[in-house]
DNA sequence: CTGAAAGCGCTTACAG
DNA sequence: CTGAAAGCGCTTACAG
């Protein structure tokens, strides 16, 4: 029976029809706990993140889940919520129900990260310290860089007075936006940058806003650490009566969906969330069917300006 | 050593303590599938949604995810992409691997939906057919009183020419909710409001808006199918010169969080996601660990205005 | 309190 | 081409 279901050898064809035929009366589902206790993969991936809500997640489930699917794997989410205690019971919980584990943790601190060496992992958006990359594929994209472009063509728009609300508390990829702004201004003999506590969401932007109104004089040229905070900060502002771009030009971070959509269109640093998803699966799989191939991936992508209408040249400088 | 590890009977101190030491030495994790194999549980809960794009889906499985990890469950996430063909594959799939089912399938034809009854599932925005529901728990919300509330709510501000951008083709939810509009407006004796293509994304918003755009006379107030689709909209008409809400009043559909963030904020109903995900979750535990509990939940959860600024009296009538 | 055995549902050599 | 057996890693009665 099973060599017919698996199709695993020859059988003859009578006998072949008749457990095909029982099989779909009896609407008969091979258990896959059975199959996966003897052989040793479980058709499925784990994916750890640090939670779920945004578009930012929605976006790289979706990449991940596309690919997933076609090539009949399920996938295992499991969200850590940044917590290093969260972060190691997660692991643990996911740890023989799949095949491979695709891990963004951008707030684990790099010596928590032991995990066992016997699973394939992908990395996303983590900070791996060098010791840990051995065995390890890691798929990152470029923060400080996507910074330092926004602040450039900032300058080249004739700003000099910037502000920049920053990301969450303990989080690498924030941390490296911000160094990004830090030393692009610092090439450009900028030393006044002012860096306003925020976070990735809309009302950390909001709460922002209220502080930059009460600056004076009040920056031209604002960056956020991501989108969402990105759209906050320019909503507050608008409903302040501050003119954007005309008075103040926003730059967000990532991209999302909803960044084309504001009034006026958010300006951004465009990160290929969603193809970041399905490269980390297809990793993943080469990985899990390939469990020899000594070749580890290590790949900083690129983040591209995406000019929209949050940003506009400064016109007399006071 | 399992009676150790599971603290399942008495077991001699000096013994206890060495299998202790031995476990955590070797970090030893039972393999849940052999376990599962006996106990015939596995400790996870299968979701199936129709994608997982969007703040609609990330807020519901942060939701969901929530209460799964506080019970220590963990999540099999499938996107269906709403394709019945899909749809068997996932069910299917996930069908030994978890102990119960999260099902949102609007787009699914009643008489496909035919599921084992030997698993706990519970539907959320789901059409249900009466004689499915006996083994069932089913949670909706009141889709077609929802958009008959921004309805009156619209008329009362004097509106008198309506448009409502539709849902995607096939969806139940999109069909109850232009229903909604059909009805209110058959009540208030208004027989001219008009119903265009649209779907639950920004573009088929900004599509629609194109065709608003042309009409003679332009409606007053425009109600979209879900929260993306107004913002599309929003944005399409905004960026075209017409004021909002001078000009046009929108409603959207689902208070997504993204729609406190617009310019004007968007006035929408309320949907309680996050809270629909949790009480899924919370219902599935409840089945799962009470099998013989022969009630079933049916709800219908109500829908709420949530006024922001999106929508205006009409001052003048032409 | 504690060995030894049976069995969960499958797959895969092993003999025919 | 096809039975019958062994074994994947666990848990749980069953005897002591």
């Amino acid at each position: 029976m099973s060599r017919v279901l698996n199709n695993t050898c020859a059988v003859a064809e009578d006998k072949r029809l008749r457990v095909e035929k029982a099989a779909s009366a009896l609407g008969y589902v091979p258990n896959p706990n059975a199959r996966s206790l003897l052989m040793k993969s479980t058709g499925g991936m784990g994916m750890l993140l640090p939670h779920v809500s945004g578009e930012f997640f929605s976006e790289f489930l979706t990449g991940a889940d596309n690919v997933a699917k076609d090539n009949d794997f399920f996938l295992l989410i499991s969200a850590s919520h940044g917590k290093a205690s969260e972060w190691r019971s997660s692991v643990q919980s996911v740890y023989r129900r799949v095949d491979g584990l695709i891990v963004m943790a951008p707030q684990v601190t790099p010596k928590r990260l032991n995990l066992s060496q016997d699973i394939p992992t992908v990395f996303v958006n983590t900070p791996v310290p060098e010791r840990d990359r051995s065995g390890v594929d890691v798929i990152g994209f470029d923060n400080a860089g996507g910074t330092r472009q926004a602040v450039e063509y900032l300058l080249n728009l004739g700003h000099r007075r910037f502000c920049y609300v920053a990301g969450p508390e303990g989080a690498f990829d924030a941390a490296e936006r911000a160094k990004g702004f830090r030393e692009a201004l610092d090439s450009a003999g900028i030393r006044d940058g002012v860096i306003l506590a925020g976070g990735y969401n809309h009302e950390d932007g909001a709460l922002a806003a209220r502080k930059i109104l009460e600056m004076d004089p009040r920056p031209t040229a604002v960056l956020a650490a991501n989108d969402y905070c990105a759209l906050g900060l320019l909503t507050e502002l608008q409903g302040a009566g501050v003119d954007v771009p005309g008075e103040v030009s926003i730059i967000g971070f990532d991209n999302v969906p909803s960044a084309a959509f504001s009034a006026p269109g958010l300006t951004t640093l465009g990160v290929p969330i969603r193809e970041i998803g399905e490269k980390a699966i297809e990793r993943l799989l080469h990985r899990i069917r390939r469990p020899d191939d000594p070749v580890r991936l290590s790949v900083e992508l690129p983040v591209n300006l995406v000019v929209r209408d949050t940003t506009a040249p400064v016109l007399r400088q006071q």
